[in-house]
DNA sequence: TCCAACATCTGGTCTAGACCAGATATGTCA
DNA sequence: TGACATATCTGGTCTAGACCAGATGTTGGA
C-alpha cells in the first residue's frame, strides 16, 4: 500500500496544509474528532489515526478530553548555560510562569538518598512546581534537597530560580551537573497537571547538582511533554 | 472510570506481570495480537491499546509486520565522554554492529553547509550507518563532512570510529560538540532499516563537532529509537 | 541442494456503530 | 450577581467484524 492511499495520511495532509495556511494559530484548537470525520468522510477511528501522527510529529497536542490544539515553538533548553527557566524563556521571546504545586518535608526514597549521598530514610524536601509556556503546562518537575542543609527553605519564595536562592541565601553554589535524558511515561503524580492522560510519554530529564567540592547539593525530575522542547547542549 | 476498570489496563498489567516472572526474556516475541485478543476475550483494538501502552512505556517494541518483543535495557550514551560507539557498548556488556549503508558525495543542504561553515551547494561526504545492539537496529546515522577537506575519506573503514581516523589519517581532533535533542519523527529514510512504520517518533540528535580552533568538522544527525538510549551530560 | 512459487501468519488500516467520564457551557434559582 | 444543577460537547474506551500488504515458512521442482 503507497502511503499516499493511506486514508489517515491524506486527512494528515490536507490537516497540515490547512495549518500552513495559518487558518490555525499556535494553541488554538482544532474541530473535534466527530466534526472532522464528518468533514473527511470517514469513522473517527481514521481521524484519530492522522491525528496521533501529527501528535508524533510535534504539530498538534490534545489536551485530555479538552480537544486537540496546534503545538507552539519547542523552548530551547540549554543545562548547560548558567540560565534559569525565566531567563531562557524572555531570551527566546516567551511568556512563562511557575507555579509551587506542594513543598514539604519527606522521607527520602533510596534512590534519591543515594544521588544526594544520605543515608537511607533521611528527611528532605520535596519541591513540585510546575512551569508552563503561554498557559500551556509543559513541565512537572520534582526537586529534592536535604533538609538538614538547608534550614527554613520552605519559608522561601520557591517559584523563582533555586540556583539563586542556594546561592544568595545559604552560600552554596551550584558548580557542575549530571544529566540524565530519557523517553519515559510522564509521573502519574504529574498527568493531571500536564493535561494528558496517564501512561502517555514525555521527556523525562533527571539532574544532579553538584558543588565546586563535587558534592551533591540537589536532586532534579523533570517531565517535559515531548513537543514542547529541545535540550541543547554544548561539550568540551 | 479507575484506571482499573480499563480493560486495556487490566491487560497490560497481566502481560507486564508475565514478563516479570521471566517467561519472557529480552528480544522474545509475544504471541500474535489475535492469540491474545482470544486469550483476554477482548477484541484487537483493545488489545493493541495494551500493547502501545506498553511499548509507550518502553517495555515492548514492534517490528513492523513482525510482531511485538520485548526491549533491552537502554545503552547510556554519554556524548561527553571521548568514547565512541563500540567502546561504549563494550564496557556496558553490549552486543553492538555497525553497518555503513551508504556512502558518497553530495551536494550540501542550506542547513548542513551553514552549520559546517561551507558555501552553500558545496559537495559533502553523507555516510549513513546503521547500528545495532544485539541484532536490533537501534540506531540510524547521518554524517556530513567537507569532500575538500577529507580527499580519499571514502577509501576509509568508515565502519570504525570516526573520530579515530579524522585524528590518525587527517590529523583532524575533535574538541568540542553542539548537540541537540529533540523527540521527533523518525526520517523516512531510516524506517525501513529500523524496522519501523514511517512516522514513528524516536529520538533524535544533532551533532556539530568542532576541533580545537573551534571550526566545524563534522555533523552528525542520529535517530534513535526511543526506547534504546539514555543520553548522559556531566557539565561543568 | 537450492531456489521459486505458494500458503500462511503478522501487524496495519478501516468501517459503523456504542457507551463512558470528564470538561464546559447553559440555565435556573436564590 | 453568584452558586449550583443540568445538558451538551469532548475525547477515551470498546465491540465485531473486514480486507490489505509485508514477512515468513513450506513445499515442490530443477
Amino acid at each position: 500500500m503507497n502511503d499516499q492511499n493511506k486514508q489517515y495520511l491524506q486527512i494528515r495532509n490536507q490537516l497540515v496544509a490547512a495549518l500552513a495556511a495559518e487558518r490555525f494559530k499556535a494553541q488554538s484548537k482544532l474541530p473535534s474528532e466527530r466534526e472532522l470525520s464528518e468533514r473527511y468522510g470517514c469513522t473517527r477511528v481514521t481521524v484519530r489515526e492522522a491525528l496521533m501522527q501529527m501528535e508524533a510529529e510535534g504539530l498538534i497536542y490534545r489536551r485530555n478530553r479538552r480537544g486537540w490544539f496546534v503545538t507552539p515553538p519547542r523552548l530551547v533548553f540549554s543545562p548547560t548555560r548558567k540560565l534559569n527557566f525565566m531567563q531562557m524563556v524572555d531570551e527566546q521571546n516567551r511568556q512563562g510562569e511557575t507555579r509551587v504545586a506542594s513543598a514539604e518535608v519527606v522521607i527520602g526514597d533510596a534512590d534519591t538518598c543515594c544521588e544526594l549521598m544520605l543515608v537511607p530514610g533521611e528527611k528532605i524536601y520535596e519541591i513540585i512546581r510546575i512551569r508552563s509556556l503561554e498557559g500551556r503546562p509543559v513541565l512537572y518537575e520534582f526537586i529534592y534537597l536535604s533538609q538538614s542543609r538547608f534550614p527554613d527553605l520552605l519559608d522561601q519564595p520557591l517559584a523563582q530560580s533555586l540556583t539563586v536562592l542556594l546561592q544568595d541565601h545559604y552560600g552554596e553554589r551550584i558548580a557542575r551537573e549530571q544529566i540524565r535524558i530519557t523517553s519515559a511515561t510522564i509521573d502519574p503524580r504529574a498527568t493531571e497537571a500536564l493535561e494528558v492522560l496517564p501512561g502517555r510519554s514525555g521527556v523525562c530529564i533527571r539532574r544532579c547538582r553538584l558543588n565546586p567540592k563535587g558534592e551533591p547539593v540537589e536532586r532534579d525530575v523533570e517531565y517535559w511533554l515531548s513537543d514542547a522542547i529541545e535540550v541543547q547542549v554544548d561539550t568540551h
